[in-house]
DNA sequence: TTAAGATATATTGTCGACAATCTGCTGGCA
DNA sequence: TGCCAGCAGATTGTCGACAATATATCTTAA
């Protein structure tokens, strides 16, 4: 995952390796959703000045995972139906061109490439029946490569660095496995598939409805879990 | 201008009046494209220490108007062909999408103040023909208007908050006036119709088409200049 | 008893100095 | 002559302390 921006860079900063492990702890809740940020508290958590770890608050807020108001503080988002709405209509959108834009622009190459991915990942999936946290990997890593296959630095910025960890923190907390799973496989295919074949318009329609139908099992957690 | 945004708000702090000034140096060329900028230089030049200075230069990676690489500093961006197709590829899918969502969710009132703006830009630019700082500002506040109309904050943040200074960048140093003036009016008076006849999909494609063209005669600039 | 104001506490914003790292140059060696 | 090692200078990253601001508590008057 070669991503070479100020998020995905191999840590080689304090504050690279806070961002880190910052990120981490809220996407998995270690943090909780809605709390409080302690600059002094996580200062000494990760024993560090409080210099590195305000750096790493403001590119924890470009990702969107904490909110920041002057003299005020930061809080660790909440999530909610409205915002996992409105980053869904985002996704599609995105994802859409990123499919378009990949099937213009991936070589064959990176097309196999992604193909034999999927393919390795089907076959693990089979043994490992159930067990979310290597399918939502495999996910990730099919989205990100389609993203970066669309040779759009501004586009891969949003979407791998300010987006996805939010993504991840809705599929995290609200535990995103469950009957989906197999049905995803199969939706990944087809867009690969369109992608190879150039059809970066199916592609694009494909992306829509396979970002759509996630979007909408998720939306029935949340609103089972509501209430 | 009411957008709540960590750039948008009313400067509260030392780094909030430093983002606002270094933003302008760097979108009107005061500070060129591609030069390095030294922290102690800077520093001295606004007379603050670099704490709130690195601040500024955190938000200013994140408007794409510098881009930093850790123990080696900061880099004013470099305005390239390759860079504006891949800006103007994303306004037009997010503006796009933007007219769709303000279609759905402005309402009447919203709608009636945009029209009137319009009317009234439409007034003053008869009058002051060919000064193309006002038809830039009024340019700028249509299409802000409509992305807040869309009420989805990640869509905002990100067009408001980080592509839109680079898109005056691109616009102010390449001198972004002439014919096309008289015509962008048009457009957007037909755009805010299919707003008010709550035509999503017409708005869509009418603000994809704006974009298209407006990118077009950018693009035609830079090759004329590069050549 | 409640509400408004003042005070005390804690948190954030900023500063100057030091440590770690990079860049460019000098000098020696093949 | 060309190239690599090592040094000097400058730049970035980090630290601890202080100043400015917000939050919580307590007092006092209606």
């Amino acid at each position: 995952m070669a991503i070479q921006s100020p998020i995905w860079r191999s840590p080689v900063t304090s504050s690279d390796r806070l961002l880190l492990e910052i990120q981490r702890a809220i996407v998995e809740g270690d943090i909780p959703a809605g709390s409080k940020i302690s600059e002094p508290e996580l200062a000494r958590r990760f024993s560090v000045s409080r210099a590195p770890l305000r750096e790493a608050l403001a590119r924890l807020e470009r990702c969107h995972l904490i909110e920041r108001t002057p003299n005020a503080g930061a809080r660790v988002v909440t999530l909610s139906l409205a915002g996992l709405l409105s980053l869904y209509q985002l996704r599609e959108e995105l994802e859409g061109l990123a499919c378009r834009l990949a099937a213009e622009n991936m070589d064959d190459a990176e097309i196999a490439e992604l193909s034999a991915l999927l393919e390795a990942h089907l076959a693990s999936q089979r043994v490992r029946e159930g067990e979310s946290y290597y399918q939502e990997e495999g996910d990730l890593d099919f989205h990100y490569r389609i993203i970066l296959g669309s040779k759009n630095s501004y586009l891969i910025n949003i979407l791998c660095d300010e987006l996805y960890f939010l993504v991840r923190m809705y599929r995290v907390q609200l535990g995103m496995n469950g009957p989906r799973v197999s049905r995803a496989f199969d939706e990944h295919k087809a867009i690969i598939n369109a992608i190879a074949n150039r059809d970066g318009e199916l592609a694009d329609l494909l992306m829509r409805r396979h970002i759509g139908a996630s979007r909408k099992n998720i939306e029935l957690k949340l609103l089972n879990a509501g209430s």
